[in-house]
DNA sequence: GCCGTTTTCGGCCCGACTGTTTTCAGTCG
């Protein structure tokens, strides 16, 4: 997969380019590099590249240079003729291209070592201002600090708290957080929120008032840091162009620039203020307005990344039509709750049944249960009035056998990977098909092992994988903890390419955590997923 | 360097905020 990479040395070229002044190009190279990065699937199993947007003659064979050798000639030499490391320099708020080439030119700043020293100097003081100097000073070390962005499971509380804080207030009259949160991607790097006001003064005031630090305020636009390092951007806007902000504002870009375009062909403008012909205000108060005014049905925030939205839209699976949790753990083995208790979860959820999935076997770490626990188990289950499934979460070996007795009495096992992550593509690939032969296992467990922000999924043949499923009739899971989400969004929706059934499970270990389900309902919804897809959506289920 | 149902050449998004500029440049999203 050189997705990534191919994006970065475009985007890095952008960059370099623009420090040479050179105009157009930079904007160019990012705009295929954005398409790239967007991309559902591998790069190089596309075949004709020029179909991406934004690609063209010159850049397809700068990408078929990367993909062969891993790196790209003309790159090279343009940091030849710069050596400057543009991309830590960039990542500094306040630097631009104009600013950092001022300062290699005038000081032979190269990276931020050297910004430090001319800082201590206070040479930038004398070449733009004191203030700037101060700026960047304290910035040098945010943008050291940058995260790789927050999880939308940990932050979830936090932003719906920000957004009803705001909507409380009585010069508030409608609040809404937008952006890549409320297209509810697995991670987020800043929290956009739109604000719908008369007295925007007062809203901004308000904003700011608990911040670590105010970037920027103003009567529409203030951007805030907050003490865990969130960056929140507010905007006040008029409630007659609320709609228009919305859908400008959730994005995605992609998606927009898509949108913009099919106005544009009916001789529409769109902006955030609203859908216009011939200057002439036509659409603005709901987003729901400016989709059908350009003959679209509504279209779901999870769906606009620019995949194919616009031509068809799935009518996409909702919490609601969860009947019950298939991966559950309790005190038999890592988990902090009693089964008792966990059920007393599922009834508070209205599920119709769940099931119980402790670890089995020789993972000590897990404390994984013996025949004996297991057999005292299946006791208190059936001593419990609910509908309960008696399940284990299996390893699965490295040799692809299930680290389980053949004989034990369960309702299905769900077969995971705990160890041996960094096995190559065709072994790992080959124990999961091997796996999927043990009649018991019915589902796969989150099956790419990622860990967000921590750890990258196995390389695997998911064709391969999602063929044998559908054939063996194997379910796969999507794991709705939020720091795996494991099937992502574009495996979700190749896996329904696929045929293949979906559970989405949230590998509770403890009753909170049952609360997850809604993380893989909204990657599933990302995944282009239905209900008939999913399996514990179905009022009676059969193993 | 890309793109085109007004164009194979001549366009390419733009509004908002900060700082030091008293009319605008640089950065950001």
């Amino acid at each position: 997969m050189k997705n990534r990479l191919i994006a970065k040395i475009f985007y890095n070229i952008a960059d370099l380019l623009d420090l040479q002044g050179v105009s157009f190009k930079p904007r160019a190279y990012r705009r295929a590099a954005l398409s790239i990065e967007s991309l559902s699937e591998d790069i190089e199993s596309i075949k004709d590249l020029k179909s991406i947007l934004g690609v063209g003659r010159h850049l397809e064979k700068k990408i078929i240079e990367i993909i062969k050798t891993g790196r790209l000639t003309y790159y090279e030499r343009l940091k030849k003729q710069t050596p400057i490391d543009i991309e830590s320099l960039n990542n500094i708020p306040g630097l631009g291209p104009k600013r950092i080439q001022l300062l290699y030119k005038k000081y032979k700043v190269r990276n931020i070592q050297d910004l430090k020293k001319v800082i201590r100097q206070h040479k930038i003081k004398e070449l733009i201002g004191e203030k700037t100097e101060k700026n960047l000073e304290e910035s040098i070390d945010f943008a050291r600090k940058k995260t790789k962005g927050f999880l939308l499971g940990f932050i979830w509380e936090d932003a719906l708290k920000i957004k009803h804080n705001l909507e409380k207030q009585n010069f508030i009259l409608k609040a809404e957080i937008t952006g890549s949160f409320r297209r509810r991607k697995e991670i987020v790097n800043d929290l956009d929120i739109l604000v719908a006001s008369n007295q925007p003064s007062k809203v901004m005031d308000f904003f700011t008032k608990d911040s670590k630090k105010i970037l920027a305020k103003g009567m529409t636009k203030s951007s805030i840091i907050l003490e865990n390092d969130l960056q929140i951007d507010l905007r006040v806007i008029k409630e007659e162009s609320f709609g228009a902000a919305l859908q400008y504002f959730t994005g995605s870009k992609l998606h927009n620039i898509h949108l913009r375009k099919i106005a544009i062909k009916k001789g529409c403008r769109l902006s955030e203020y609203g859908l216009f012909k011939n200057n002439k205000l036509i659409a603005s108060k709901t987003e729901k307005e400016i989709y059908n005014k350009l003959s679209l049905p509504y279209i779901e925030p999870e769906l606009r990344e620019d995949r194919g939205e616009f031509e068809k839209q799935p009518s996409l699976i909702r919490l609601e039509d969860i009947k019950g949790d298939l991966h559950i753990h309790t005190n038999y083995s890592d988990g902090e709750d009693s089964i008792k208790e966990m059920v007393e979860k599922a009834r508070f959820l209205k599920y119709k049944y769940i099931g119980i999935t402790d670890h089995f076997g020789s993972l000590k770490i897990a404390n994984s249960m013996d025949i004996k626990r297991f057999n005292n188990q299946k006791k208190e289950i059936n001593k419990l009035n609910f509908n309960i499934f008696h399940g284990i979460e299996a390893n699965i070996k490295a040799n692809g056998s299930i680290d389980a007795l053949n004989n034990l009495d369960v309702d299905y096992m769900i077969g995971s990977i705990h160890a041996g992550f960094s096995n190559d593509k065709e072994k790992q690939t080959k124990r999961i098909l091997l796996a999927m032969d043990n009649e018991k296992v019915k589902i796969l467990g989150h099956l790419t092992g990622r860990l967000l922000n921590k750890r990258r999924g196995y390389d695997l043949d998911f064709d391969k994988i999602f063929d044998k499923a559908y054939s063996n009739n194997v379910v796969v899971e999507v794991n709705s903890f939020p720091d795996r989400v494991d099937l992502d969004d574009s495996l979700i929706k190749k896996a329904i390419e696929h045929k293949v059934r979906l559970a989405i499970n949230t590998d509770a270990h403890s009753q909170d955590n049952m609360n997850f389900m809604r993380f893989g309902i909204f990657q599933a919804r990302r995944g282009w997923c239905e209900k008939k897809n999913v399996i514990n959506t179905l009022n009676k289920l059969k193993f």
